[in-house]
DNA sequence: GATGAATGAGCGTTCATTCAT
DNA sequence: CATGAATGAACGCTCATTCAT
């Protein structure tokens, strides 16, 4: 009824399909057949699969930064800042176990390094919260003293395995668990 | 010379390819054609591409392993024992960046989930090691009290994310960095 | 302003972007948006493309008819009236390389086929002009005497190909060369 | 049972459903079936459609050349070589119409363009005999003191027009008609 | 054993045409 | 009347796999 509904229904096909089976596991004719649309169709939204994917990632990631910011708050002290935002990180991956799956697939491919890139160098706006949380950590000397890109690894490593163990149901993450998964993070970062 | 030498060379030429371009950059004719053999004379030694890829995977476990575990003294203190298996994997990933990248596509893919369920439940014998470490570390009380996957991730996740970094040229590793990063491993989980 | 504004915007689009990019580098959607209407206006005015393109040639046929008899003299000698129209011809040709390069796809294709049939068999009224001067210039034993089709080609034959080559830019005519060219083709077909 | 069976097979299939059909009116699909081959085999042979057209022309044309250039006597006199190498052609075209309605689409197509550059630049081998004709016959003063490609124009354009008519069916040629042709040809560029 | 030509299902993408608004 | 979103058949092309040699 609504004019975005269709590409909605794309968005929503595309991901799922791309978290089941991957890239190639999900050819543009069975996104359609699931979108219950034309194979035509996607291409009134999207220019091409490449386009539609990387569309996809950036949609993603402007839904889920408020929802991972909200409550935090910048005058509280690293720690918590940090524990807070782990947290919260962990839990809306487990909470969307599809849009997870998805940005997994997508930083293990030639996308997911160009975005990467493009974070790292602070091209591109996004993940402001997280630099100026280590970058402040750094120069108040309560985090290690290593690149902010192996704070990175050491804060988000254990984060993505993790959740990728609950959702594929190696584990079974409750907040007790999740809390004690952070704080560990948190022990690997500080000095 | 010996009958292994095709398999060798298809190996070889299969390890790298995928390497470079990932599973579906690596067509196998273009792996025959590197290997220097018929295109055909693959499916004498693997039964399909699939099974192709998991074997590669295996022989490269298998080959990796005693390189990992060379000086390993299961009578040392746990902590440096850790210190030791962890810094002998990252520099295994960093020395052999080809095999990083497979692994890493491996990992990420249908394949690498069977594979990590099989290791987790124990069907699987290969990472022994550092499963009685862990488990080692948990009755002594000198690891923090969590889940032994938990405790995987901890340990691994950040490990994997610091050697891509580091082959993708984000960071540039020194016995230095590496020494402190297993050390803020060692920190995430240590009691 | 008019009913055929609309009308008159798609003929002039779709004739441009044929001539540009041929018939299939102009599709409906790209021929609307240039025309500044809906695709599926076309279908008002045009029951589908190969109507379109019909009615285009024939369009463009009757608009450059009269150009190219204005001046003719019935009464004038049969060369006369000759150069008189092939040099018509030539000038409505590269003044208009628009709607030359139209003809030509045009001509090349089964449509044009169909045409020549229609034209040749006397159903079409429309080169009546030049039939009616072929056809006296034989009874008047004036021109060869060969079948009326081969006095066309050997007149047309070489204005097309020389205004193609104007066109394409491998001559440049001046009116010095459109005269004796023309007067060479009379010189195929005078006895 | 030759090793070129396939691609005999796949030429001939090309060739003649370009001829009926256009260019786009031969899908790769329909080639591969009409020459009794898988669709990917086509690609095994050229590289892909752009490439297989070019091939297919330049196969015509090396093929074509002796026939044409068959009995031709270079010590002759001008008029006579140049009615045998033009009747030559006429007969070469409406004893393999298939062929003649293949090149004819070749020219009239990007590609055709481009050959046809190549060739008056002299950056191709091929017409050399009508050229040097063309030349010889300037600077003996034979032919009309015209650029040489309006010469090209006006000797092979009728005959061009007039091979697809018969072709068509619009006129019967004979051994009478053509030579008559011919020598109006002649007329044309002859001083 | 080894080969590589042959296959054809399947891919991403285009576009003439329709029809609800 | 006019629109343009939607369609799906059809396209050019790829590649894992087979099998005659």
């Amino acid at each position: 009824m609504a004019k975005n509904d269709k590409r909605e229904d794309i968005v929503r096909a595309a991901l799922e399909l791309i978290a089941e089976n991957g890239f190639h596991g999900a050819p543009m004719a069975m996104i359609a057949e699931r979108a219950g649309v034309g194979a035509g169709t996607i291409y009134r939204y999207f220019e091409n699969k490449d386009v539609m994917i990387t569309e996809l990632f950036q949609e993603l990631e402007e839904r889920s930064y408020p929802l991972i910011k909200e409550g935090y708050d910048p005058e509280k002290p690293l720690r918590e800042r940090f524990l807070h935002l782990n947290t919260a990180l962990i839990n809306y991956f487990i909470k969307n176990p599809i849009e997870f799956r998805f940005i997994e697939q997508f930083f293990n491919s030639p996308y997911g390094v160009a975005h990467r890139r493009d974070t790292l160098l602070g091209t591109k706006e996004g993940c402001d919260v997280f630099k100026e949380l280590f970058e402040d950590g750094i120069t108040r000397q309560v985090m290690k003293d290593l690149p902010i890109v192996i704070l990175f690894d050491l804060a988000f490593g254990p984060i993505l395995a993790v959740a990728r163990d609950h959702i594929l149901g190696f584990i079974a993450l409750d907040d007790v668990l999740i809390a004690r998964t952070v704080e560990a993070c948190w022990d690997a970062i500080k000095r």
